[in-house]
DNA sequence: CTGAAAGCGCTTACAG
DNA sequence: CTGAAAGCGCTTACAG
């Protein structure tokens, strides 16, 4: 990078002080005539000055920089969330640096210490399973932050989510109203917050239709081996005339129900007349889908908007009430699930 | 954010310089003694020190970060590749930023300003159409970059990009090969060379095969409109008895292709009997579909870890000159294109 | 091995 | 309206 032309450099050109240049490229109003300004926009113009934001930051004590912090920015669930994020915060002024935790505490860990050390102004977290101790050490700094898609019921903070057990009720009861009745669940081990929410919802809809829950109907895959723990399950669950085999089956997140649908079109499953299917979250696959398949659809802008909206807010008060937003969720009804009895 | 201590305070509460615990924290070895450096240590554990970047950056004029420009980072296509680069570059120090440019001469040209004036030590540019004279002027003012995807052919920088005539060929000759014989081509309007260069090989493949190219067969969408242009350019190919109709498609971006299969199969079209399709780019729809459609898959990650990996070489270089790298691409087959009778 | 000091490029109270 | 100066938190040549 060539030599840049700094504040002193225009200065100097025009024998005034580092000062008034400052405050003109600043856009402070009314503390410089309109001549010296002029003369300032012009050299400035011709000496190609570009002010430089980290010596700004430094004095200023702000980056105008926020930190992202999702599981996988190649998930599209994240990639969506985080374009919304960026150009809202462009919007106001801010810039968004990101990291994918890959649900590991320690990456995450790694990109909050970074993010921190970089003096970001405000983190978004979708926070993976483990990692409240890293939460309430932000919260113990006072490092504003605002957690996405998923929370702690333990800890008060900003929290942008949807209705997780209304949703996961939805799911399984679109299941349950075209007369399926066994039920079966593809999850997330780990435990997070808003994955046992879906899963409360799925299990009351099953009780509120008259069916008693089995506990072999839910299999569970780790992030790690989501592939190969998803194809095991479905094999499971799908066992022709064993007493748990299953005419239906909800997918707690995208990712599980695109593996799944792979392994169900593989082994000739037709959807929905042997197995009904309902998944989480929007692609395209679902769309393309031979028969379009019923999914839950998270308002992600107004997450990411929201997400946005309340960190500044945050950010701008010392003293702050912790919110908790529950966006939008609807069922977009595709087909999958059969043919409505209701 | 409560205040944070900084290298001064952990000095003064050892009685200690400044400079010996700056030589402790950031690893210099054999300047300070073994005794000393454990006390600073301990300080600055028990203080919760965390070293300033922001203050860093401005003293060593680097900051360690990359800045990332795609056309739209919610892109599945963008979205890997900012992950890949998300990962090398923090396998080597570097945090990444990213903005999305829709496409847009405007919007590039503000993120790029952006970026340099928060000191981005290297920009990653996937380059919009029109955009040449900002990539001239990052030259001018030596800043480092390299191209990803797209190129310019007038001016010679560091790019990673696949052969897109050979792609182009590749696809094109899978639908001839199963004696698919008026092809038409979906494609953007706006130029891009990387875009030509696809269109060009499916010419050549036309020739090649002894099919005479025609202009009706081509159809073009501009990325503000996608959705609509490509329904009705597909319209006019799909013309039933029409001269110009088509048995075969080829889609030159994996958005093209989402959006035209979802007009294919809302008109009960078949694939691959009635109209052969190809398309570029993966995507869990492609193989999702009622029959897999074949596409061509871009060397990821290849482009990604060569991005940075050359990006760092040509920031470490003052001198360097421009290397051209063109990563693997090879064709999927699913099916789409019929049975090849070759 | 250790310290005093200059300086990165800004911002901003304080004088004049 | 304008300028001289301190200072943000580091790094690093220069003395000792």
């Amino acid at each position: 990078m060539v030599k840049r032309t700094s504040i002193k450099d225009v200065a100097k050109y025009l024998g005034v002080s580092i000062a008034v240049v400052s405050y003109v490229m600043s856009g402070k109003e009314g503390r410089v005539s309109p001549e010296l300004e002029a003369r300032i926009r012009a050299a400035a113009a011709e000496l190609n000055y570009q002010p430089n934001q980290i010596a700004s930051s430094l004095k200023r004590g702000r980056t105008s920089t926020l930190g992202l912090i999702v599981a996988d920015i190649s998930n599209p669930f994240f990639a969506h969330i985080a374009r919304i994020i960026e150009d809202t915060a462009k919007h106001h002024g801010y810039t968004v640096v990101f990291g994918s935790s890959d649900e590991s505490v320690d990456k995450s860990q790694g990109w909050i210490d970074t993010f921190l050390s970089r003096q970001v102004d405000g983190l978004i977290i979708a926070p993976s399973a483990g990692t409240e101790h890293q939460i309430k050490m932000l919260q113990k700094k006072k490092m504003p932050f605002v957690l996405i898609d998923r929370y702690f019921p333990g800890i008060r903070t900003d929290n942008i989510r949807i209705d997780n057990f209304r949703a996961g009720y939805d799911a399984a009861a679109c299941l349950l109203k075209t007369g399926k009745r066994s039920i079966g669940l593809v999850s997330y081990r780990g435990g997070m917050e808003h994955i046992r929410q879906r899963e409360e919802g799925y299990r009351q809809a099953l009780t509120d239709y008259g069916i008693s829950w089995r506990e072999s109907w839910e299999i569970r895959a780790s992030y790690q081996r989501l592939d190969q723990e998803v194809e095991e399950g479905l094999q499971l669950l799908l066992r022709p005339q064993a007493a748990e085999s299953v005419d239906a089956i909800f997918f707690t997140t995208n990712s599980l129900a695109i593996q799944g649908l792979k392994v169900l079109k593989r082994i000739g499953c037709r959807i929905p007349d042997e197995v009904g299917v309902v998944s989480f979250d929007e692609s395209d696959a679902f769309d393309l889908f031979y028969v379009p398949i019923t999914h839950v659809r998270q308002a992600l802008t107004d997450m990411g908007t929201e997400a946005v909206r309340v960190l500044l807010k945050h950010m701008k008060q010392e003293k702050h009430k912790a919110e908790e937003i529950v966006v939008g969720a609807d069922l977009v009804s595709g087909g999958s699930c059969g043919v409505s009895r209701v």
